[in-house]
DNA sequence: TCTGGGGTCCTAGGACCC
DNA sequence: TCTGGGGTCCTAGGACCC
């Protein structure tokens, strides 16, 4: 039998716009979108007075502003969202390991908690006595010395307190067993839950599964036959929402990566008449570079440098190349993605391109050899996926 | 309504080695 | 004359998440 968790999901609201207002109070009660401006540029993130109007994350910025023509809109700003998502996640972390909800890492006991995006995490309080005040008071602590307001669902694994702060936003607070859930969730449909995409539930409607309560009725064997070993076993899982995975608190980055789509498709150079326009070049380079300063800005030498190359017909390609060494030289990174670029640019026009950075040392060395401690940095706790 | 930019994970297949 | 089985490393594509 599995082991008893009481797992929280937290997840601030409306984040990127919280933090804009708590900049410009003005701002408050306002229909706010973040997102930027070009003519395909889509929505980050809409405050709740935009979401009244029907706006919603990754939603073209030309259809959002029809629907709800009198919005401020806001050009995202990363550093703005690192700073405030470090405040609230180090004063949540801080919170944890104080009340005993306790990991213990490889480099002693750190808090149990695993980020899983800028704006949520998980915690694992089993540990603490009353865990349900003890969240109350954290929640507004964030909120008093943060202006951040967190949701937060609670229940004995990731993937149903994942669902369920979702089900009261904002300012949720909804506590749930299993069966809780399964009574509550069965005539929802399958794309609330996280890890069934547009794809997964196109073909379970197929199947006639459109609801959690008829993904019950399916039958395990034929889950495995038609999404495979992995998924089928998940997706069998999944309808008694038995699903536990344990947290990760610690978890290493994987790659890095720039890419950026022009606002129109940039086509073949009409001087030479070949695809080899020098502003897809110089965009290549310019993103190679970034790329290796945020390498080594954390101090991360990678050994597999990718580009990505998507053509106006919306295919998607990426080519890639495993280096001899592991590096974070710009020069050598520019180089190697410029050479990955050159021989693979199609001759159609071209509507976005990337550079990516992977493979790196301490990743590789952490998985091949464990128990190797070295290459670590500092509280790896707090330098999670989005920084 | 024509779809950003940052990521993770999974699958399939080929090359290569024993 | 046609040919195994396992393991690792790598590339490419795609689904998905925030």
């Amino acid at each position: 039998m599995a082991v008893r968790r009481v797992i929280a999901h937290l997840d601030a609201d409306a984040f990127y716009a919280t933090c804009h207002e708590l900049l410009d109070p003005s701002l408050r009660g306002r229909p706010v979108i973040v997102g930027g401006s070009g003519p395909r540029s889509i929505v980050t993130t809409a405050s709740y007075p935009a979401r009244r109007f029907g706006v919603g994350s990754a939603m073209p910025m030309s259809r959002a502003l029809r629907l709800c023509p009198g919005a401020v809109v806001i050009p995202p700003d990363r550093e703005l969202y690192t700073t405030t998502s470090r405040r609230v996640w180090e004063l949540v972390g801080a919170a944890l390991l104080d009340a005993g909800a306790v990991y213990e890492g490889e480099d002693g006991p750190i808090a149990h908690l695993e980020q899983a995006g800028i704006d949520e995490a998980y915690a694992e309080l089993v540990q603490i006595e009353k865990p349900l005040a003890f969240l109350r008071g954290l929640i507004a602590d964030v909120r008093e010395q943060t202006g951040i307001q967190l949701s937060a669902g609670i229940s004995p694994s990731r993937l149903i307190s994942k669902i369920s702060s979702d089900l009261e936003k904002p300012a949720a607070f909804v506590v749930l067993s299993r069966e809780q859930a399964l009574e509550r969730l069965a005539g929802r449909p399958l794309s609330i839950v996280p890890g069934i995409g547009p794809k997964a539930a196109e073909t379970l409607a197929q199947l006639g599964f459109r609801t959690l309560a008829d993904l019950t009725r399916a039958d395990p064997a034929m889950l495995l036959q038609t999404f495979g070993e992995s998924r089928g076993s998940w997706l069998a899982q999944v309808a008694d929402l038995s699903v536990d995975v344990p947290l990760q608190p610690v978890r290493r980055r994987k790659s890095i990566s720039s890419e950026h789509t022009f606002e129109e498709d940039v086509g073949p150079d009409p001087a030479t008449g070949t695809g080899a326009p020098a502003p897809l070049r110089e965009q290549i380079e310019k993103m190679a570079a970034e790329v290796a300063e945020a390498a080594r800005r954390r101090s991360f030498r990678g050994r597999n440098v990718a580009v990505k190359i998507r053509t106006g017909d919306w295919r998607t390609y990426t080519r890639a190349t495993t280096l001899p060494d592991y590096t974070d030289d710009a020069a050598l990174i520019t180089a190697e993605a410029v050479r990955l670029w050159e021989q693979h640019r199609p001759p159609e026009p071209v509507r976005l391109l990337g550079v990516r950075l992977g493979a790196f040392e301490h990743v590789e060395r952490h998985e091949r050899a464990a128990g190797d401690a070295s290459g670590d940095d500092a509280s790896p706790q707090l330098r999670l996926a989005l920084e």
